[in-house]
Parts: structure tokens; sequence; C-alpha cells
DNA sequence: TCTAATCACATACGCCACGTATGTAAGTGG
DNA sequence: CCACTTACATACGTGGCGTATGTGATTAGA
């Protein structure tokens, strides 16, 4: 029974203390989040996560970071995957849309993460999904698609409001009817992109 | 030396006990700040604020509420300044962009009122801002000016994304060059919802 | 005008959560 | 094999929140 190599036991213990972390703040919020409480789930005490994170908010940090990985993966496959570079952007900007749906993602990244660290582009993980929707259009600006702008700008405008959509409608009586009124009305700002309208 | 009517003297205690909240949460935002130190600023205790109040999110209820009212008026004269309907609609969008600028609106209306009191748009106060230029939209799109859109989705996104671009301009190394590359992307999604595009 | 009831706060108390300081056992390098 | 470090757990103090209770001033009624 000869144990794990030690390195592979102190990645463990990091691993869990950041899946339970995750799962007490996607559930009942940061603040309400009970750090006993979640440690305990993991079978260990706030000793080990000061250890690995410092404090809470450093807990946070490395939860967003880890799951704005994952949202930037999800969202280079998605664009990859359209026929065209344009048609790439617009559902990137929809999935987008759509992670924001989710409520762990809403509560950690868009709700608590903002709230507690303060402006997302100033994180350490640098926001790696809106980078990539910023290089998006770059490449659309670039191949004369779009018109000259700021990407950095149209990115953060770009995210913004998909935040604030998804909000509205995980709130909404009736969610799938607010949903198509949200793509609907994102496309027609799309359009205002476009060099050429006509193809719409 | 008469005393003030009983009911005047309560009005000026709640009135204290706002504003002293309203500077402690625009400051050192709504977690850190303590009730002791900011009810004891005001001259009185924490009992006064749970007499008035019920407890500390009531308190943060109450000065939303008061932030907001003074923002749709502001957007309110805003708007009727301006020379045609479609400008006045800009000039609001672009005026909301520079109060989200405003550390106290930044601070207690856009990161700790989500995080900590929900989906703005449930607030009681129904946030009164918004309301304004959803109203401004339908207006425009009755007069045929604007695409066929639902206005509260477009008012929606409008101010998520003006948000975003607050908290980028804010932290940015250069504000002034980010704002205006944030208000030149502006008008570029805004003139999406143009029908007619030619008369830019 | 005297009294009783109410109101607008202040005071006192307990609980819980965070952060830190300290302890300890296991592992590692020389 | 021994000194040292590492990875945690334990113990403690502080502070903030909410509630239960107290109190003095105001108001209402006879």
């Amino acid at each position: 029974m000869a144990h794990k190599p030690r390195s592979e036991m102190i990645a463990e213990t990091r691993a869990k203390l950041l899946a339970s972390g995750r799962q007490a703040f996607g559930t009942v919020g940061y603040a309400e989040a009970s750090m006993d409480d979640f440690t305990a789930a993991a079978g260990l005490t706030r000793g080990a996560l000061y250890h690995h994170f410092g404090d809470k908010k450093g807990l946070l940090e490395a939860v967003i970071a880890e799951i704005d990985g994952e949202m930037s993966e999800r969202l280079r496959q998605v664009s990859a995957m359209a026929g065209n570079p344009w048609q790439g952007f617009v559902d990137e900007c929809t999935a987008y849309i759509e992670m924001a749906l989710e409520p762990e993602i809403q509560r950690i990244v868009l709700l608590d993460g903002p709230a507690t660290l303060g402006d997302p582009w100033q994180w350490p993980s640098q926001n790696a999904c809106i980078r990539s929707m910023t290089d998006s259009l770059q490449k659309l600006i670039d191949a004369k698609l779009v018109v000259e702008v700021d990407p950095e700008a149209i990115a953060r405008l770009i995210s913004g409001a998909s935040l604030h959509a998804a909000l509205w409608i995980a709130n909404a009586d009736d969610p799938p009817s607010a949903s198509k009124k949200a793509v609907k009305a994102f496309n027609v700002l799309l359009e205002g992109l476009l060099k050429d309208r006509s193809r719409h």
C-alpha cells in the first residue's frame, strides 16, 4: 500500500478545496459561504485553505480562473465550428449569453467576482474568454468585414450586454420568450458592426 | 426654543442614516461598511438603523432607490434637452456611461447592488433609469426611426454594455482615451438600431 | 392635567465567521 | 540519521451582525 507521491497528494488537496469552494460559491454565494463549512465538506479545515490560497478572496480568484478557462475553451470550440468568420463571431456571442445563464457562472463570475475583486479585466486570469472575443473581432476587422473600431472596446460592450441579458432572462417570468427577444435584439446591435449591412 | 415636531425629527434621523450609509457604501463598499461605524458617524447607533430599515440590506435598498431616482431624473433632463428624438436617445446612453463612471454609482448600484440584492429589475425601485431608456426607445420605434425590436431587451443590453464600458474606462491606464474608444464603439453598435443608416 | 400607552431609539447579549498564531506529524535533503 | 521544511490542524482573539430588552420622550384620552 505504497502511498502516492507527495506532490500528488498536495495537488489533490488543492483540487478538493477548489471544487468544494466552487460548489459553495456557486450555490449560496461568496458572502454566505462559510469557510468552516465547505472546507469540512472537503474533509479538511480552514488551515489547508489559508495555506494554499492565502485567504477567502484568494480561493475566489482561483475558482474564477478555473471557470474562466473553461469558458474560454468552450468559446474557442464554438467559433471554430462556424462556417465563416462573421458567423463564428455571432455564435461566440450567443454562446456567451447562454453561458451567462448558468447559475454558477452568473453567481461567481458575473456577480460576486466583480463585487469582491473589482474590475474583471484587472484580474490575473485576464478574463481569457473576452480575450478570445477580442481576437475574433480583430480578425474580422482585418478582413474588412467589420468597421474599424477598437476591438477591445467592442468586446467589452458585448460581454456587458450579454451579462445583463442573461440576468434578465434568468429572472424573467418566461425565460424562453425573453431569451428569444434578447438574441433578436442582440443581432440587431451586432449588425451595426458590419460594413455591408445588406448581406444581412 | 420650542422643539421641532416629532415627525420632522424622525425624517431627519432617517435622512441622516441614509446619507451616512450611502457615504460608507460608496467608499468602502457594502461588505466592508461597518454598521456600528457609520451609524456612529451619524451620531446614532445600530438601534436606529434596525428600527427604520430592518437590516443592513434594507438600508442598501433604500440607498439604491435614492440614487436610482437621481439617475432617472438626470437622464430625463438630458433627453429633454436634445434636438431630436434619436439624438436624445444617444445622449441618454452617453449620459448613462458617464454616470456609471462615478465611483459611488459604480460601487453601490452596479457592483454591490446586484451581488447583494440580485437582479436589478426585480428591485422594488424598478430601476427607473432603465425604464426611462425603454420609454425613449418605444417612442423611436413608434416614430419608425428604429427597427422593430423589443425595447426592454435593447434597454437591457445597452445598460449592460454601458456598465462594463464604465468599469473598463474607470480602471484603464488612460481613462480619457478609453472613454473615447468606448463612446465610438458604442455609437457603432447603436447605429445597428437605425432603420436608415445612411443619415449617420 | 394626569395617566397610560406608544414610539423612537439606545443598550446588552450571543453567535458566528474570519484571520492569525501556534502546534505537529510527515516528508526531504545532506 | 538528523536537522529542516512542508502541509496541514488546532486554538484563540476580534469584530460584525441580529435580536431581545430597556428607557425616556411624545401623544392620546378622560
